[in-house]
DNA sequence: CTAAAACCTGACGTTAACGTCAAAGGCAAG
DNA sequence: CTTGCCTTTGACGTTAACGTCAGGTTTTAG
């Protein structure tokens, strides 16, 4: 059907990844290091992703900022992917949500208390 | 007043410390080397503290998992202790708690992709 | 053609809150 | 007295996601 290339087609080397993504090149080597993206390679040897790699890319922060490892991210990378998942990627899910729940709740405790200090504090002049 | 010891005054060793805020013997050595504790020391050079010392351990495990840092906990400390805050202090605390409050957005996102998938998943069996 | 910008691999550095081990002293029970 | 648990200081180890530097190749702009 695509006779010729589409723009979906286009790859992109690094910089471009890290850029429209807003992290290091660095950042996007240490995550193909770890499984977590593919890259086909030019004929002298540098990394070419597809476009989607971007959005792959701000997933994979927005995890991290979760919490989640990135030998964790690669383990439920395919639940993404197939949306099919096993017993055990299941509870990996499961037990990651339940993780990241106590933590909102840790940290609007935390909050609750900040803002009574500052409540009590912007009451005395 | 307080002709005998009270049972307010009565100091306890560093292990019944840790036990009773749940963290390590070396976790409260390592708070009050970063100025979050203070202890008077037995003749023979133990760590004595106040029973409020428990309580104090707490706190610091709630301001850790929220992200501040051992140097934060510090500076902020006399807003617990005194009730009063310079502007420095106010502007640290309200930092924090953008900070926090920033952190339980990115986590509830985060949750929210996480349970997408598992309702998909579920679905599918 | 040439200089700047971007890319490569490899490897060591960073950070924070502890964990862990070593070697030794202290303290109540029996 | 000695067994056993607690405590002391000191110092090195851990972990994860990168930062940073070195030394060299490639691509691009003009």
């Amino acid at each position: 059907m695509t006779v010729t290339e589409t723009a979906a087609d286009r790859l992109i080397r690094i910089g471009e990844v890290a850029r429209a993504a807003g992290v290091s090149a660095r950042a996007v080597r240490y995550y193909e290091q770890q499984g977590l993206l593919i890259s086909e390679r030019s004929p002298s040897g540098q990394r070419l992703y597809r476009q989607d790699a971007v959005t792959l890319v701000r997933f994979f922060q927005q995890m991290y900022a979760a919490g989640l490892t990135s030998r964790r991210i690669a383990e439920l990378l395919p639940c993404w992917d197939s949306g099919h998942t096993d017993a055990e990627q299941r509870a990996m899910l499961r037990a990651e949500r339940d993780r990241i729940q106590a933590k909102v709740d840790d940290l609007q405790a935390a909050l609750d208390r900040l803002d009574e200090v500052i409540a009590i504090t912007d009451s005395h002049p």
